[in-house]
DNA sequence: TTGAAAGCGCTAACAC
DNA sequence: GTGTTAGCGCTTTCAA
């Protein structure tokens, strides 16, 4: 492979001449710029990126880490509208993106931290999850640069781009109510997967039931594990506990698609016999069942901001004041 | 942050030796390492990747570039599975996995070339598309590194990992046609993608017929686009064109899905009026399903493989004979 | 078992 | 507008 150096000597210039020519190239005369051009294509010379990160310090690569183990991370459908979005801001403004899922969960934070410290990649986006807030911590002394998708730790100001379902929840409950539904159910998010603040499909189920003057009744609520089986299992307890249920909202699309499943198990019909709200809305799985209503989920959008946002912490080096995306209410198809 | 440098100077030994220490730490007397590490601990040194990659001339980073725009690589679940085996298999092997799918389709090529010329990747998992043929041939040449997820040119021996779906295509029609189906439609791959050899699902359609003394007619087989609007399409076509169809066979999940909604649309009711059988047996989707016989397509395990064979490829510096995967056929559920 | 010196390929200062 | 020099942080001879 040709060096910088050949480079130069063939074309009878510096080596910073050459460097120049690849990098600021109007700030070399059109003549020598042509003259090296020439010699670069003659011996196919390709910069070498690392010696190039090494002079500069960066490589222009931004590390996604999710914690979860690469058989959940690369079968959710969120996620990957997330890293799609981080994919797509990030690789038209040069960078390159190194996606890690450690296949043992508990290796995420040792994972993390090679990246970052090895200096593999120039910052990180990371998954909140139990440990990163003291991950978070270090790299906030150290320089180190991150941005989280939702919260970290209970008073994360900065550095995150969170979503907050309320307002999704609460118009699609307020819909089924001004259909004539009592009996609404909601299959909400898992307790024990790390997320702070994270009521927020509840807050807006119970606003929108108060408002209508309908009492909150604990086993109209249960909740999934983000999963197809979780969304199954949560639906039939549900029919079990409350044989007038005629309503179900689900907080996301792999648990819409196992309640709908378990609808149709149980001799039921959607549209018919029951209302089924589903979760994400995210092109990858709402094609399925087009004629839902959905609360819209902008997991590409968080990605993208997340993009958008760990460049600039980098190119600043300072924090940024977190950002927090609603998700909406769509209102598709004939409900009852 | 600290330097190998200022560990030696601490530690009181040579630079070499804390190198030793950290990369063939029993050529070490043990003493020596005990202090060599706590100093390491103490002033939380972390080795510099980007450094010893120059010196090493390698990034233990394998680049997996994808051909057809974000938007489809980041929704298509076969994409997930045939990444998610490359990602489990390098990243306990020690490698790091850079994604890479151009926004624009044209643009794939110089990425490839960039990324793995550039020195950002140590060799490349490629996906078969027009134009890969010759940056294959040039890599051949120059000794770059990679393996292709199928084949690239006409009589490619080595370096792929192909998958053959007549097997399973052969198996699922046989099954069909002993349950006394005579109208079977096929919703074929898309032609306008590139994949070389790929009348496989075809073949093993014909085959099957042709053993039970059944017609090939050419309006039982549609081609869809690997999209599950593709899939509801060639669905349509296939009942207009066939009133006595009454089983058909995809070649692909998504398309699996819309024909199914299709098939819902149409008012006809699986398992009743038609049987349908889905196309790729991904954990990722054929839950939604789970009562459909299947044609099981090994993704994860064809990424799993790539993933070692690139290895392989890189630490032996040879070509190594391509490895085609069989695809089976899975019964599940009440068929007629 | 350990160390000295050279250099991987590039770029940032600074000179001209 | 161009060239010279030094050095990013590590590893690799080779010698001790």
């Amino acid at each position: 492979m040709a060096t910088l150096y050949d480079v130069a000597r063939l074309a009878a210039v510096s080596p910073k001449t050459v460097s120049r020519v690849i990098n600021e190239p109007n700030r070399v005369t059109e003549e020598t710029r042509a003259r090296v051009t020439s010699v670069i294509k003659k011996l196919d010379y390709h910069p070498n990126a690392i010696a190039a990160s090494l002079k500069r310090q960066c490589t222009d690569i931004i590390g996604f880490v999710v914690p979860y183990g690469s058989d959940f991370v690369f079968q959710d459908p969120n996620m990957m509208e997330q890293l799609r979005g981080a994919h797509d801001l990030l690789t038209t403004e040069g960078y390159e993106i190194l996606i890690s899922a450690p296949v043992y969960k508990k290796d995420t934070l040792n994972e993390i931290n090679r990246l970052v410290k090895h200096r593999n990649v120039d910052g990180v986006i990371l998954y909140p999850s139990f440990g990163v807030d003291q991950v978070v911590q270090e790299f906030s002394e150290k320089n180190f640069y991150y941005v989280t998708l939702g919260l970290c730790f209970e008073d994360q100001q900065t550095n995150f781009i969170d979503i907050n379902l309320t307002p999704g929840v609460y118009a699609a409950a307020k819909y089924l109510i001004s259909l004539g539904h009592h009996h609404i159910g909601l299959i909400n998010k898992p307790s024990n997967f790390f997320m702070l603040g994270k009521d927020d499909c509840l807050r807006g189920y119970q606003t929108a039931l108060q408002e209508a003057g309908i009492d909150y009744q604990n086993n109209l609520v249960f909740e999934g594990d983000f999963t197809f089986e979780g969304g199954y299992q949560a639906f039939q307890r549900l029919k079990e506990l409350n044989p007038d249920l005629s309503a179900v909202i689900c907080s996301s699309d792999p648990m819409a698609y196992g309640a709908i499943k378990a609808v149709a198990d149980a001799g039921l019909k959607i549209n018919r016999d029951i209302d089924v709200i589903s979760g994400d809305n995210l092109p990858l799985t709402h094609k399925l069942y087009p004629y839902l209503s959905s609360i819209h989920n902008p997991s590409y959008e968080q990605g993208k901001q997340a993009g958008k946002m760990i460049m600039e912490v980098i190119r600043s080096g300072q924090k940024i004041p977190g950002v927090t995306l609603n998700a909406e209410f769509v209102i598709r198809g004939k409900l009852l």
